[in-house]
RNA sequence: GGAGAGGUGCCUGAGAGGCCGAAAGGAGCAGUUUGCUAAACUGUCGUACGUGUUAAAGCGUACCGAGGGUUCGAAUCCCUCCCUCUCCGCCA
């Protein structure tokens, strides 16, 4: 969430920031002024009155221990006397930092000056592209043709074990999985990352950390005998790890990453955008994660960046790179970068990776900070990005690589798979 | 799932109604000593909010797992919840 003094300091600033993602905060950040200075005024007569309490119950026990008995009483009923007073402001205290945690949390954050004007995903500002788009013949297959073809991916059999969205990977499909997953995090590893391996259920506080809690649980699979939570994506344990945690200043960056499956209600999509591997519940990504200084948080975001490039290259699947706008993007990132991948015979743009820098949006919800010396703690910066989410990926691969005697792998995973081709 | 023990600052660990934001040690930081390393010594060493300020210092308040209660006064007493550990059972 947004920092009170920033709101405080900077208002026309907030103001006109959070323009550019075409909401007019100004009623929410008008109330949140208010609240706030009510508050202060409320915890400085409070303070006050503790502050007397404190005191004559310093002097009531040196009285009593002087045998001064009866001034002893005396001042405990002065004491007495403001408890009343104490409970009401102290409970209105409390009843407005709550209102104004409220309002705060509605405020997404103010995207960084690169964010293009926009509403729609059409206004995205596309900041390269590479690769040849193949060129397929007429009878070329959607990919989940070739997958019920080649008998690798079975959806009719994950609805029967589960539901739809919830697909079964066999033989080839399956070994492919495990060698994409081997392969994005043995180059993550390369990149500098530690390999995490999180939990895939996590608690309230968690995601509350990283922003799905309070609104956006709808999104997230809940098991509720147990209050657990589902991850949507391992940002959400990973980035976790740095809850209420302060870093040495020389720590940084720090740089994670973890493979884990996600799961995702999704719902209320339907229709053609989700036949086949387009969107699933479930799915396997991974995930780096960086907590950087705020001074060095954009070079990290654009080396995140070239990482994920790397990674498309190497498969040689033809992908461009999107700038999202200020209506496209999420809630709680300042700059998101997205990849699409071109899947060649449905003949569309598929969005495998994400890439963003929260600045210190999702730090000041976790208390995310760091320490240089003996200075006072600083929000540190957090930044995430899919490398890759496979479901897409693994689209494209058998859509643009189709051939009459199978789906030919590209050179970079082959040593993962320990085969050629699919057929 | 059953029985017991316990949750205190960066860590170890004392405190068992007022002298406790909290002993002591360690780590860290600053300094002294030293040819260097090591050691020794001295000092410093939590966070948040409020107030103050150009900034700070300072001052006030809160926080000893969480939330309630008793009391003039709670880390300390009472209640509820959460978590961890040990033993037993079950089990990949």
């Amino acid at each position: 969430m947004l920092q009170l003094a920033t709101l405080r300091e900077r208002t026309d600033f907030v103001l006109q920031r959070l323009a550019v993602k075409n909401i007019d905060a100004k009623p929410v950040v008008d109330r949140v002024l208010s609240i706030d200075e009510d508050r202060r005024k409320v915890q400085m007569e409070l303070d006050q009155l503790l502050n007397q309490q404190n005191t004559i119950a310093k002097q009531v026990g040196e009285l009593y221990k002087s045998g001064k008995k009866a001034e002893g009483d005396e001042l405990k009923n002065k004491s007495t006397a403001l408890k009343q007073t104490v409970a009401e402001l102290s409970d209105r205290l409390t009843s407005l930092e709550e209102e104004l945690n409220q309002e705060l949390v509605k405020l997404p954050n103010m995207p960084s000056e690169r964010v293009p004007k926009g509403k729609t995903p059409e206004d995205n500002e596309v900041v390269h592209q590479e690769g040849a788009l193949p060129s397929l013949d007429a009878s070329a297959k959607p990919h989940w043709e070739i997958a019920a073809q080649y008998d690798i991916i079975d959806f009719e059999l994950g609805v029967k074990l589960t539901g739809a969205g919830f697909p079964v990977y066999k033989g080839k499909g399956a070994k492919l999985q495990r060698a994409l997953i081997n392969y994005f995090l043995d180059k993550a590893g390369e990149a500098g990352y530690r390999e995490i391996q999180p939990p895939i259920l996590v608690n309230k506080d968690s995601g509350y950390g990283t922003g799905q809690l309070p609104d956006k649980d709808a999104q997230m699979y809940h098991v509720q005998l147990d209050e657990f939570y589902l991850i949507p994506t391992a940002e959400v344990p990973v980035t976790n790890i740095f809850r209420d945690v302060i870093v040495k200043a020389e720590e940084l960056p720090v740089k994670l990453c973890a493979y884990t499956p996600c799961f995702r209600r999704e719902a209320g999509s339907y229709g053609k955008d989700v036949r086949g591997l387009n969107r699933l519940h479930q799915f396997d990504k991974v995930e780096i994660v960086q907590v950087q200084h705020p001074d060095k948080s954009y070079d990290t975001l654009d080396e995140m960046v070239e990482h994920v490039a790397g990674l498309l290259r190497a498969l040689q699947l033809p992908f461009r790179i999107l700038r999202l706008c200020g209506g496209d993007m999420s809630f709680s990132s300042a700059l998101t970068y997205d990849f699409e991948v071109y899947s060649a015979a449905q003949k569309k743009w598929l969005e495998v990776s994400s890439v963003s820098n929260f600045e210190t949006f999702q730090a000041n919800r976790m208390k995310l900070r760091y320490r240089a010396g003996t200075d006072k703690p600083v929000l540190a910066h957090t930044l995430n990005g899919s490398a890759l989410a496979l479901p897409r990926i693994v689209a494209a691969l058998l859509e643009n690589n189709q051939t009459p005697e199978g789906v030919v792998l590209p050179d970079a995973i082959r040593a993962y798979t320990g085969f050629d081709r699919i057929d």
